[in-house]
RNA sequence: GGGGGGGUUCCCGAGUGGUCAAAGGGGGCAGACUGUAAAUCUGUUGGCUGACGCCUUCGAGGGUUCGAAUCCUUCCCCCCCCA
């Protein structure tokens, strides 16, 4: 498959104006390919890799990602969020977070080839006259047209003023850094539509946009930080490799148009090796190793794979396991798991032990009463089969 | 401005004076099964205690009561409809 196809179709549920797009992106001179990053989670997840990785195959044809960060429209707050007690960040605050982000996007992007704004800089200074020139290009039944305002509409259920301005503002981003093409998920189509309009109403050409399937996290809905069933980009290479192959295997497909530079080709092959009974488990294996590379380099992704192999395959124990001191003498179980932190309160670690989850020296631990002694000689203790620790005895 | 409906444990949601740490579902955790998972089944899901039990929790404060998530009151917040 040719670049500019792939391009336009690996993962893409929408591209719009598709042959606009094809002819641009082969034409040789750089567009400007705008994705807009909200500040406010700490951290990335694979579902935020989608558009980025995108944005680094337009890269390798010799475009210009542009990256505005929603500094402006997250302090605005989504108007749906029940979290309203959210607080404002700071310029300084979202700029302190963005160096976080930089360095995990930097895994996929070439940051030397990209151009970083604020939309604080254009939205922030806006008066209101200019936002009412704005609203004039949409109509009450436009935006009532929109899919989850309609359903919303309809049951009742209210729709604020402020999320009709949203897609205002993400729209004019799009004039203020003169996009060529906008990236983004599916559920964002509205607003990037309401991009064209408004750079039309500008004098600009309009942007094309390309939209992708949500990418399913780790328990069936869509991948977000508010449902906590992500991935993050910046998990340690075990923790991400355990947590890939954690998925469903209906997802393994998936995954690696969505989330790796595996090329088609390949994902292809595996697609129908799957169906003609290759064990999926070796397929998520790959799947694991390739995502894990992205983002801590292949190394670690190698000793992630065989210590997994180890643990979850051969039952065995990890070669790195935590040591935890803590002041020598006898205790009970129960005491024990909560002063380790290896279960959240003492309550939590007696139901662990009454479930059977816990072993001490390879054994399982029947009674909440026993007593173990913390000393000189480490004690191997495993609440469940991630949570592993040698505790030792040591004074101060 | 008028009328109506709400705020419950991580989430959704039941509960209208004691049998409520609070049904049910989801999610989480643990166990069984599985050469990873998923599905399924089982257990568990506020804290402290070896245990009896005790403490904190049902938007916030105050009150009634032997006893309140449930009644009264003030306040805060949310939603819908009509104007």
């Amino acid at each position: 498959m040719n670049p500019i196809d792939e391009l336009l179709t690996r993962g893409v549920t929408q591209a719009i104006d598709q042959e606009n797009l094809r002819r641009r992106a082969a034409a040789g001179a750089p567009l400007r390919i705008k994705l807009g990053i909200d500040p406010t989670g700490p951290l990335l997840h694979l579902g935020r890799a989608v558009p980025l990785l995108k944005l680094r195959a337009f890269q390798d044809l010799g475009h210009l990602p542009v990256i505005v960060i929603g500094d402006f429209t997250g302090r605005i707050g989504d108007a749906s969020d029940k979290d309203a007690e959210r607080r404002m960040l700071s310029r300084e605050e979202v700029e302190a977070n963005m160096a976080g982000y930089m360095a995990q996007i930097g895994r996929i992007l070439d940051m030397d080839r990209v151009e970083v704004t604020y939309n604080s800089d254009w939205l922030g200074t806006m008066s209101f006259e200019e936002v009412a020139h704005l609203a004039n290009h949409f109509s009450v039944a436009e935006m009532l047209d929109r899919d989850n305002f309609s359903k919303r509409f309809q049951e009742g259920k209210r729709i604020s003023l402020r999320e009709f301005l949203y897609p205002l503002m993400q729209g004019y981003d799009s004039v203020a850094v003169r996009a060529d093409v906008e990236l983004g998920g599916n559920d964002q189509l509205f607003n990037l539509l309401a991009g064209r309009t408004i750079q039309r109403a500008y004098g600009q050409p309009p942007q094309d946009v390309i939209t992708f399937g949500m990418l399913e996290g780790t328990d069936g809905r869509k991948m977000s930080t508010t449902y906590g069933n992500i991935i993050a980009m910046a998990d340690p290479p075990e923790e991400q490799f355990g947590r890939v192959m954690r998925l469903k295997d209906e997802l393994i497909i998936p995954y690696f148009e969505l989330t790796t530079r595996v090329e088609l080709g390949r994902v292809t092959e595996l697609r129908a090796a799957l169906l003609s009974g290759m064990n999926p488990m070796e397929a998520k294996l790959v799947l694991a190793e390739e995502i894990v590379t992205l983002y801590h380099g292949l190394d670690q992704a190698r000793t992630a794979r065989e210590q997994f192999l180890k643990v979850f395959r051969q039952r065995e124990l990890p070669d790195e396991i935590p040591e935890i001191q803590l002041p020598p003498g006898d205790r009970t179980i129960q005491a024990l798991l909560a002063e380790a932190a290896l279960a959240p309160s003492r309550s939590e670690a007696g139901r662990l032990v009454r479930g059977g989850g816990v072993k001490v020296d390879g054994h399982v631990v029947a009674e909440v009463t026993q007593t173990v002694c913390i000393g000189a000689t480490p004690l191997l203790v495993q609440v469940g089969r991630r949570r592993i620790a040698r505790i030792i005895g040591s004074h101060g």
